[in-house]
DNA sequence: TCTATATGATTAGCTTACGATTTACTGTTA
DNA sequence: TAACAGTAAATCGTAAGCTAATCATATAGA
């Protein structure tokens, strides 16, 4: 079980919600052929605007490249997003999400959404916002330590 | 990006933190040999106290059995922990952490403390409170779930 | 210009999460 | 007691996270 302070409990706690996040959504995602993370990749895609490049996706889902790469790989050979070459530099790719991309997000989002409102059902608006900013708070803290 | 409204956002930030904490974490304790989930198991194994079933140690965790198994058998590897036959019931193993596990649990606490410390530095008690309180409705909401 | 360094993407290999299935044993019931 | 349902652990395969190393191309500096 998780230790006793406030403080000493949030991490596992934390830990615990978001894996329990990712195994409902993944459950919900499925006969979709989608799963949490793919899901999440076509959202921050959408969200950034088409063209963005591999590097700059993953700086916004605060992944590695190389696991993006394979997040990338698996939508791709889905055909739900396309890697254009980029004409300045050789070297990037441009993302885009493809029609049926598009279509599909429809679905994914709607289903998203209605598990989101179950797992927060009751909690206040003003609960959440403490949360959210305790959030913001610690990804400062660490942004400062020696995560080189 | 996350999206826009708080409830929108909950989810996103808080895998963000889990993954943030998971990898300085394993940063921080790489030098012993230790992992962030292997911690996590000593950590619970200790709390549960000596002779829990493997099925027991794995519902304190809410992880599933397979994942537990793994850690065991890398732990067990290490000399961490033991598993003992259990003469009540000869499909169960207890477990039970070594002297060399006991040992090595002080400086991994350390560590972790001053890294959760420094994590969470500058946020009120009352705050964490509220976040573990959303923490926790949560689950709940999600135990009422079709999560069979 | 030519060389050195930096950068975008990929590959390889490890860890930890999951579900599905298998194996070994327990306990119950016909 | 013999069959059968249930349970503890293990095994297998897949996903998604990471680091380290590699390849190709860009860019900066001598």
């Amino acid at each position: 079980m998780a230790p006793q302070t406030p403080r000493a409990q949030f991490p596992f706690t934390n830990a615990r919600v978001s894996r329990r996040w990712r195994k409902l959504l993944n459950e919900r995602l499925k006969d979709l052929g989608v799963t949490q993370a793919r899901w999440f990749t076509m959202v921050c895609l959408q969200r950034g605007g088409g063209g963005l490049t591999q590097r700059e996706l993953a700086h916004l889902m605060t992944i590695e490249n190389p696991t993006l790469v394979r997040l990338l790989d698996s939508l791709e050979e889905q055909g739900l997003i396309e890697r254009r070459l980029c004409k300045r530099d050789r070297r990037a790719r441009l993302l885009y999400l493809t029609n049926a991309g598009e279509c599909v997000m429809s679905k994914l989002n709607e289903r998203a959404n209605v598990l989101r409102d179950e797992m927060l059902k009751g909690i206040e608006n003003t609960d959440l916002e403490v949360a959210l900013h305790v959030f913001e708070r610690v990804m400062e803290n660490s942004a400062n330590l020696n995560n080189s």
